[in-house]
DNA sequence: CGAGTGCCCGCTCATTTGAGCGGCCTGTTT
DNA sequence: AAACAGGCCGCTCAAATGAGCGGGCACTCG
């Protein structure tokens, strides 16, 4: 890739320049082009193409705000989804929490424009996305539903997540007011035939589009990983667990384990997987194993990150 | 023109950001993306357009040298021809000297890629065309035809113009040893029985392509001019003539005055007319009204000129 | 509440464009 | 001089695209 490839012979260079401007500045079409100047509309097309090829036109997106429509596309393209969102932070921003804060708004910004009236929105939990419900400000009037117990602190919980998001767009709130993880299966079918959390549960297979984080274990940066106990935790870091969502649990291979799935009060992976529009969430260096194995799993459409993670995860 | 027209939401300049970025840096089509994306190709298409109607894609055509594109589009457009080559030059090389090299460059890279060996290359006369011959460095290796007798200095006539060429592209010259107006059509009719002279005039009728300088007379800045004897120069100026290409004469409507063509050795109204390609050549501020004249008239199909009487061309 | 209005969407159909092919011309090698 | 390679051109045919249309939907005003 040279900066000036072929010199080119300055009356060439002058038609094809003439033949870019009239194209891309004017909107002629080819055929006009050729017809106005004699040319075949092959000659103009093959003008055009060489055009872009040395660099006569130049495209410049101006991506809003910090979102890196150049990475985006790299790893966008490396991993088949359907859309990546990069936002860059910036050096004197990257702390954990302003890496949360930029993610969360780059978020809220896809989130408030992929959801519409007749979906039914999930909603996942974690410090990220309680930023994002903090830069939310408008989204449709569409049910959200909460996709899991609560874990973590009272202010960054599912419950509180579902509330403020509803209440933004007005729709109608399904809160799950349960743990995320209890003790043992029956628990977790008695809880389920709660009236209330019945009726979350119920929508579970409905939902469209769903916004979840990406919990780390290795490294350990997930609050649900906190929260459980000490020798289950150790004995599940021996398995190799890389990554959660929701009370998912991926090993560094992608493969999901199936240990935490009866006694989970939050959607399993099946559903997961049936989700039109998985959205997942996360930033920071320490996330980006994570993130490859949940992709690895085969979850996830649309991912929303930071540039460090992305920069990571373009070549793994 | 507002340069922020709306401010749009992020998310949707992310996407529109994202859609621009896919189609025109990786060159994927519209069908494409919109199945990756999920969305409908009638909607990915109205968001470029929206992309480059609010400034988020925008094109950059490197212009070689000095060839101003933008004014150069405007100029062709407003008079319909085929092709308009305006070239910028600075305003510490604005002399008439500096013009002249300065669009005589021009001309010389527009001419070497328009013309191709079976082309029969006609040559007018005059100082930028003297420009002209000394910047061309390469030119196929065509019949040279001499439009018109001598007028004007030895260096610059021409007979020496015709030679210069042909020598660089190697090809054969058909030179007029007369000068372009006679005494009367007498002489004219006589010269022109002369066998050089008219093996030359014979191939007018098959000249494919052109290089005509326009000559002013109002204000005056022509060589053929001021070599006519006062009286019928002050004749002619009285009968309102503008500017001459060869030895036509036109007026300021676009009109052409027949006075001088029974006497002229020189490619007439008709055969200029019948030219499929006549590059016109003139720069400067005291050419433009004479340009705009024969532009009037209909004469040439691609004009080789410089910013300052584009300037003024575009709003006559 | 209902008609009116503006907007967004995706359809159809005609046009534009791209991919690939073979012909022709040029310059070079045998 | 013949044969060949490479490059450029414009063709055909299929795919991509644009123009314009009407349906549906939200919002507004009577």
């Amino acid at each position: 890739m040279r900066a000036v490839p072929p010199p080119l012979s300055p009356g060439a260079a002058i038609l094809a320049a003439t033949v870019a401007r009239r194209f891309y500045i004017d909107g002629s079409t080819k055929s006009e082009i050729a017809d106005g100047m004699g040319l075949s509309r092959f000659k103009v097309a093959r003008l055009l193409e060489q055009s872009v090829r040395e660099g006569i036109v130049k495209f410049e997106i101006a991506t809003p705000d910090s979102f890196n429509s150049e990475l985006s596309e790299i790893v966008r393209k490396r991993f088949g989804l359907r859309r990546v969102v990069v936002i860059d932070v910036p050096d004197e921003e990257r702390t954990p929490a302003g890496i949360r804060q930029a993610v969360g708004r780059g978020a809220a910004a896809v989130l408030s424009d992929l959801v519409s009236e007749t979906d039914v929105l999930g909603i996942g939990w974690g410090r990220t996305l309680s930023a994002m419900s903090l830069e939310l400000t408008e989204i449709a009037r569409c049910l959200v539903v909460q996709m899991g117990g609560m874990v973590g602190s009272v202010a960054e919980n599912s419950l509180e997540l579902v509330r403020k998001i509803s209440e933004v767009g007005g729709g109608q709130a399904y809160p799950l007011f349960v743990p995320l993880v209890v003790q043992d299966a029956l628990t977790a079918r008695s809880l389920a035939g709660q009236p209330g959390v019945a009726a979350a549960m119920k929508l579970f297979d409905s939902i469209t589009v769903a916004a979840v984080a990406v919990g780390s274990w290795d490294p350990p940066d997930s609050q649900m990983m906190a929260s459980l106990p000490v020798e289950e935790r150790e004995a599940l870091v021996g398995k190799g667990v890389a990554a959660e969502v929701l009370a998912t649990l991926i090993k560094h291979d992608g493969t999901v384990l199936p240990d935490l799935q009866d006694r989970a009060m939050a959607t399993g992976i099946d559903v997961l997987r049936g989700i039109p529009e998985l959205v997942l969430i996360a930033g920071g260096e320490s996330k980006a194993e994570a993130v490859h194995a949940v992709i690895n799993a085969g979850l996830g459409t649309t991912l929303v990150t930071d540039n460090s993670l992305a920069e990571l995860l373009r070549t793994m």
